[in-house]
RNA sequence: GGGGACGUAGUUCAGUUGGUUAGAACGCCGGCCUGUCACGUCGGAGGUCGCGGGUUCGAGCCCCGUCGUCCCCGCCA
């Protein structure tokens, strides 16, 4: 870097931001403070582009008027951090720039203050400069300064802001809990965290406030939220990272239905602070109608469903025994050729599905089946319909789901594959709906045995109490997730709040009384003193966020997100500690790498 | 844990069947320039071709390994 000398910011004060001044403001003195965008030097005249996160104002240098100043301004290089205090002009009309909020104003500088100098960004301050993404974790602070990310972290704050406030509309309260917590043996991964005090145990880090946030309801505390960070152990994906923010709410006395009443209009102020306008009313499908029409618990509304037709292929070869037959039906897809259709048949194999692709042979072969599937589906002339079955032996505890999940993969393949020719995936287009009615345990085949389906707390449809026992695989739960474009942002539950229902479900799950007690007895003792009736939901933030915003990674959403393998570039996180450190959490790494 | 894509100047990329001194644009540095706004113009600097090994007379290019980034599956009650 130059030697440049630098001012002391003492008791300089702004008195506008850098996207603020317009013509109305000519003839007024202004005291602007920013980053060099850009420097013009035309020799007698320095322009100079000044920059915060509010937008762009031009500053004039002028060597005839005021050479000291002027001399200064040669000085400067991209991302000094300036002052600025001089005349607004109007611009003349052939020097007028359109492209930015101030461009009929610039400042004709009187004083300069250099605050601090930059070295040279390792990338420029700009959108539409692609920049690898390791690049921009690493100079993170740089990233941030760029446009799209500011528009991002803004439009977060933002929502975050118009949540609360509609949030405190609805007399919730925000109540903070602890993220130095117990162990609990379900779900994910814990982030463990040792003690010092009380050596060779550890707190976790919550998976989220859940257990935490249903005391609250004992204690009366009847409509809480927070939002919150949640920390899970596992691998990490576009749309996962392992600590996150949940939008966290918890309601007594919740009727039926309710919940849906609370959450859609926080969901329509949400989207209103990101300038989105959706509907008010958000749409619902169950869980059954979602595999049988999307093959998914998250179903991308913006593309059409497959529909179900092996009634139609009855004692035909296509159908099989309590299989599933899937129309996909992908509009505009138009003429495949021999290699597309190839691949899609490949596509399909890797799923486990066999692909029937050739129209023309299903015509001939199944003329009348094949009427009646036009008549479901109702394709145009240049839309990609074409029948999916389920290909090797039947897999996994129900069959059927296992197929009609495949089918809704090759679904989204085929969707994706089409996109530029169909539009669909628009993400200006926000659809989002409610999917209830989930089952109530899923079977691990691993460990031979069932699982809570959403978490061992969720109540059990009232239809389905007595099922418990004698059918868990049809036993379906009083939960309901929300899903926005075919990503799942929430999921929510009545809860439990009796302590014989509770001690039904978790010997349903296969645990002894007293497993259940060493695991949750703090949570069940809770629920012998007067626990209300009562459920909730958790929002996923940084994918409300990510949606709104347009992104395709949670990561652009996300001040300082950590890589696929959960470091973070830029502090080097995780990384070794001194030997003393571990000694006195009576910790010895055993496998250093 | 498995599969795939990528890694060359500060940045984004090109680099022919393996062949002389690894190029371009932008950025950076210096000169000139009083109305630019992606300023212009003249000149210049800048490379551990991710890292290690191998094949070869010769490797940015081929082979093996390894590290890193991204995407997907598993995983995420």
């Amino acid at each position: 870097m130059a030697e440049v000398k630098l001012d002391f910011l003492g008791s300089l004060q702004r008195t506008h931001r850098c996207g603020e001044l317009r013509a109305s403001d000519a003839g007024s003195t202004a005291l602007l403070m920013g980053w060099v965008h850009r420097r013009r030097d035309l020799g007698g005249v320095i322009f100079i582009h000044l920059r915060d996160r509010d937008g762009i104002t031009q500053i004039v240098f002028d060597e005839s008027r005021n050479p000291e100043q002027h001399k200064r301004a040669q000085e400067l290089s991209g991302e000094y951090v300036i002052a600025i205090e001089g005349e607004v002009k109007l611009r003349g009309a052939d020097t007028v720039n359109p492209n930015i909020a101030t461009g009929e104003v610039e400042i004709a500088a009187a004083k300069i203050w250099i605050l601090n100098e930059s070295r040279t960004p390792p990338f420029p301050v700009e959108d539409n400069v692609d920049v690898k993404e390791e690049v921009r974790l690493k100079y993170r602070y740089v990233d941030l300064r760029r446009p799209r990310m500011q528009r991002n972290i803004i439009m977060r704050s933002k929502v975050a802001f118009a949540i609360r406030r509609a949030l405190y509309a609805q007399g919730f309260l925000e109540i903070e809990t602890p993220f130095m917590t117990r162990s609990t043996p379900e779900g994910a991964r814990d982030y463990l965290v040792p003690s010092r005090i009380q050596p060779g145990t550890f707190y976790a880090l919550p998976q989220s406030p859940q257990i935490f946030k249903q005391l609250l309801m004992v204690s009366g505390y009847d409509r809480y939220f927070q939002i919150v960070r949640c920390f899970r152990d596992e691998d990490l994906r576009a749309d996962r990272q392992p600590e996150f923010t949940q939008l966290d709410i918890e309601i007594s006395f919740l009727r039926d239905g309710q919940i849906y009443e609370i959450i859609e209009p926080i969901i329509w102020e949400a989207c209103q602070a990101a300038g989105r306008t959706v509907e008010k009313k958000i749409a619902f499908i169950t869980f059954e109608q979602a595999m049988r029409q999307y093959g998914s618990d998250k179903p991308d509304l913006r593309i059409p469903p497959f529909h179900c037709v092996e009634d139609l292929f009855a004692g035909t070869d296509l159908a099989r025994e309590g299989l599933p037959l899937a129309a996909i039906h992908i509009p505009k897809a138009g003429t495949l050729t021999r290699k597309e259709r190839d691949e899609i048949k490949a596509a399909g194999q890797e799923r486990g599905l066999r692909v029937y692709d050739d129209s023309k042979r299903l015509e001939r072969d199944f003329p009348e089946q094949m009427a009646r599937v036009r008549e479901r589906v109702k394709p145009a002339d240049d839309d990609l319909l074409m029948l999916a079955a389920w290909a090797g032996e039947k897999r996994g505890a129900l069959p059927e789901q296992t197929a009609l999940l495949a089918c809704g993969q090759l679904r989204l393949f085929l969707a994706q594959k089409y996109a530029d020719r169909h539009k669909l995936l628009d993400p200006e287009v926000l659809k989002f709906v409610w999917v209830v009615d989930f089952p109530m345990f899923e079977w691990d085949e691993e460990e031979k045995r069932w699982n809570a389906a959403h978490h061992p707390f969720t109540s059990v449809h009232d239809d389905d109490l007595e099922k418990l026992t004698t059918d868990p695989a049809h036993c379906r739960a009083k939960s309901y997730d929300l899903v926005l474009n075919g990503v799942e942002l929430g999921s929510g539950s009545i809860r439990i709040h009796r302590r014989d229902v509770q001690s039904k479900v978790f010997a349903a799950l296969g645990f002894s009384e007293e497993e259940a007690k060493r695991r949750f007895g703090f949570l069940l003792e809770a629920l012998e003193y007067g626990a209300p009736p009562h459920g909730g939901m958790a929002l996923g933030l940084d994918r409300v966020i990510m949606l709104l915003a347009g992104e395709q990674s949670v990561r652009e959403v996300i001040a300082f997100p950590k890589t696929a393998k959960a470091t973070d570039l830029m502090c080097e996180a995780p990384s070794q500690v001194p030997e003393q450190q571990l000694r006195q959490l009576g910790i010895r790494v055993v496998n250093p790498q």
